[in-house]
DNA sequence: TTGACAGCATACTCAGTAGTATGTTTGCCT
DNA sequence: AGGCAAACATACTACTGAGTATGCTGTCAA
């Protein structure tokens, strides 16, 4: 495996980031525009080229981040030793949050799990879509693994892990379609929602 | 309510519309052209504006048309005095068989469930999107009242049902996303995966 | 037979957009 | 002080892609 180091983004870098994932999540990363995104950081398209080579690459880093998201989170929170059932609880409990907390960046990265395929002309951009598609993959194991864990010592039925994992996966991350902050919602709200489709998640395994 | 009427679509307009759902899907309602369709159909422009007034239009009535399909097949197995538990099953079993059968519109109807906000410049095209919605709500009314009947008579556990629902809808639309039919699979896989999908969906309400 | 219309193809226009080339400013190191 | 590079802004270019205007061809009714 490659070095897996954090190159220590600078702030100018992620405050384009944070815009990007807000005007992409808004219209479209196809359809928004590079000055679309300027518009949002009160600035031009100079201040973009400076730090991204390409659109494709600013797309592809705003989709690495919110991979990364969840994979500085999630894995912590496993317990080796703690029973399957407690642990994909507590992987539930930590993941909806935090995808909730980064929603833009969530909702981006989701346009492109419907299989359009990008179109990624440069290497650059061809080594960064490798790079999340292997976040991803690497992310799905966390849960594939409490999953054939669970199976194994009778807690979860048995049953297609690939099929069972999928649909995990998309259960716990449904939030992200309907899912919109409002300023009369209780401060409990995130948590209670986390709790209740972490109910659903570990009742449909049983 | 208004006219609930098929206006009986000719057989060209039908073959422009699975182009057009197919090459939606592969490279993005937003990304293909209509040059892209009509190469898909091995014609022209001509042909498709000749149908459509415009793609907006044309993406419109793909979307429309995927929730058609499911609004064709899925009502008729509700049955007013069966258990709420087999009514959802039922509407599991022909939801998913169905939605995998016509799977492209389904996967471009999809892209715009993640929140992009269509621009519809013109009167028409707002018009088909309201009635899209309103194809939609009525479809997830029908899962909302199937769960509400089922936490009333105490088969389903009691939980806030805003939440269950669209979580409900996902898990069994999850295959759209990363289901690909492949030649060597068995003829019984998408009974099986749909059998599979609807034990998952019960358990996780009770 | 003819005209009139549906059903397309061809050949354009024009607005928007990715990317570039080149200024301009602001710290910062020596 | 002064120079130098990072961090932008400005002003372009080239091209793509939606939409249009118009031409062509078969079919069918009167």
């Amino acid at each position: 495996m490659a070095d897996t180091k954090k190159p220590a983004m600078s702030a100018s870098k992620a405050e384009i980031l944070d815009a990007a994932a807000e005007v992409f999540m808004r219209l479209g990363a196809d359809t928004a525009s590079i000055d679309d995104v300027a518009r949002q950081l009160g600035s031009t398209k100079g201040r973009i080229y400076h730090h991204f080579p390409s659109k494709g690459v600013l797309l592809a880093e705003v989709c690495l981040r919110a991979a990364d998201f969840v994979l500085q989170k999630v894995p912590p929170v496993i317990a080796p030793d703690a029973a399957p059932e407690e642990n994909l609880r507590q992987m539930v409990l930590t993941h909806i949050p935090e995808v909730l907390r980064t929603l833009p960046y969530h909702k981006v990265i989701i346009q492109s799990y419907v299989g359009v395929q990008q179109k990624s002309t440069t290497a650059l951009e061809r080594e960064l879509f490798a790079q999340i598609q292997q976040e991803r993959k690497a992310y799905e194991n966390l849960f594939r693994n409490v999953l054939q864990a669970g199976m194994q010592d009778g807690s979860f039925r048995t049953q297609n892990t690939s099929i069972a994992m999928q649909s995990l996966l998309l259960l716990i991350n449904a939030p992200v379609f309907w899912y919109r902050p409002r300023a009369d919602e209780p401060e409990t709200f995130v948590a209670e929602l986390s709790a209740q489709l972490a109910d659903m998640a570990l009742a449909s395994l049983r």
